[in-house]
DNA sequence: GTGAAAGCGCTAACAG
DNA sequence: CTGTTAGCGCTTTCAC
């Protein structure tokens, strides 16, 4: 019509394989002219597959997966993909609804924080068609799959070693509830390190759950009441942190604190809040990075990375045993 | 071929109006079976819009935008869309270009944060194909749209007569670019509320820029060492208060204190910090309402919602003035 | 190097 | 109430 060739634009607007260099320029001008944009949708109803990523975390209102999702979405958008997000709220029925969702839209490119006790008869259905998925912030046990995670046993032992290097035989721990992956790990690092170190693990000294489905007062109420009280914590998770910091200062009663997670503003607080730090963005980078390897036709078996996380010392984990009150 | 029926289907998939309820029963088992999915590239190809909102905001990781997402994730879900979301980072060329990746995959219902200077001329050209486009955080000043905000103007006058009741004439006032919307209506709300009081406006005592782009402790120097230094900030953002409390413990230096936007944590600092409260969840809630009635065909005229921030009393807004050391 | 024709899976319009 | 026909805009053969 306008210039003089028909369906030759599919060939320009795919990158120009097998067109002349004038044709190209004719048909380049010509759609800057008209404005023309190509439809996606018709483009991936034939392709059966989106220029789309789909991102399905736990809980998109956390920090952590807000910068992880910041880096994602630099390095896709470069690659001309967009995120199509979702959270899971740990629900692994709807972690699967989300993902038949995906696949219904042509989403075959997948980054997840898996809920424990997710159905991995889906998963394998998605990936027998040719689906790609990443996992990330924690493994599916019964599956191999790309995986980019923090080391979670090791940066709680290494949080338990830091009190323990500070005369601490009593440490508490916080973690969520025991079927959430990383809580899990978190604990054992916590045992090891306890057990490395010649002291006995006390189930006393222990409470798993979500944080808020669990009385806080009372659990530390119970806890400062032993014969043998603990004179530090370590936190499992950011929000255990905030619970626990939040508690702590109700009651009037400061203890030497490791959490695992950094947060903003723990500099700030007195004292400093010693933390053990994840990498989101990092986490992010490698997720996608291995994601768009498979999508490039990667055949490599599955990878899982795992990422050292830091110790930032800011005063909490540094405190020294002291007499009880 | 298994049943008997053809495309009846596609009714029954669309809510079975039309059809009789044993054919329907029929049908809906079949799907059942055979684990039918309807493609949705297809469908939308057809009906030319996805049941996919878009979202662009100005920081993914911004705990802001981040429980503003849940909420309009939750209402969506409800109603089988899903989010493709993206971010501007403040910036007018990106913004329009995203818009333009939304309208290539059929996203023509939008939920933004737009930044100052975007080019309306895309904005009413996709009004005009039909899209539906809600505005948050801030209006475009040259369009009327549904737009759903803060009264940053209030909160800020608010905020500012909560310090001057407690005695202070000297604040100072830090606040985002002023080309930033929500900046201008802040610092003239600040502004308002000390003429109200019959105080004089210094230039000298306000700081408008992006916060990582001023040396602040060269700003806070500059004001502290004047002949008559403020006894109080007014911070126009959480990024600036945070980085201001930063400075000020570095500097050993207290003083009254209130910011917009509250964050985590906030309660645990000492002294706990006052701040004007706004209600990201709420501002989803109706964003997104207000989009699904356009979707369903309202054709009222455009609303303006502007939501009232609260005064959360900590500590560091009830600060006296005192002497200076 | 370019064009013509077929078809991706669905729904709108119109019959029956 | 149900079936038929056509076509959304693109890419993929297969010719030329």
């Amino acid at each position: 019509m306008t210039g003089v060739t028909v369906k030759t634009v599919s060939r320009v607007v795919n990158g120009g394989a097998r067109v002349s260099p004038e044709t190209f320029q004719k048909v380049t001008d010509a759609i800057e002219t008209l404005g023309f944009r190509r439809n996606e949708f018709a483009r991936q109803l034939r392709q059966r597959t989106a220029t789309t990523i789909g991102l399905l975390l736990t809980d998109l209102s956390d920090p952590f997966f807000g910068t992880m999702m910041r880096t994602v979405e630099d390095i896709a958008l470069q690659k001309g993909y967009m995120l199509l997000v979702a959270s899971s709220a740990e629900d692994p029925v709807r972690s699967v609804k989300t993902l038949a969702s995906f696949a219904a839209r042509g989403v075959t490119n997948v980054i997840m924080s898996a809920p424990s006790g997710i159905d991995t008869g889906i998963i394998k259905s998605e990936l027998a068609t040719g689906s790609n998925i990443v996992l990330v912030d924690r493994p599916i046990p019964e599956l191999l799959l790309d995986t980019v995670l923090t080391d979670n046993f090791d940066g709680a032992a290494r949080g338990t070693k830091h009190l323990l290097q500070h005369g601490h035989r009593r440490i508490a721990f916080f973690g969520d509830e025991p079927a959430v992956y990383t809580a899990g790990e978190r604990r054992r690092g916590y045992e090891s390190a306890l057990l490395e170190a010649g002291i006995a693990v006390d189930p006393e000294l222990i409470c798993m759950g979500a944080p808020l489905s669990v009385d806080v007062h009372k659990v530390l109420d119970t806890f400062l009441s032993l014969a043998d009280p603990p004179t530090a914590i370590f936190s499992g998770n950011n929000r255990w942190s905030v619970l626990l910091l939040r508690t702590l200062t109700e009651v009037h009663r400061s203890m030497a604190f490791v959490g695992f997670d950094d947060f903003e503003l723990a500099e700030l607080l007195v004292p400093g809040r010693t933390v053990m730090a994840q990498d989101p963005a990092e986490i992010g980078r490698m997720a996608v990075q291995m994601l768009f390897d498979r999508i490039e036709g990667a055949r490599t078996p599955p990878r899982i990375v795992q990422l050292r996380s830091e110790l930032v010392s800011r005063g909490s984990g540094e405190i020294g045993t002291r007499p009880l009150d």
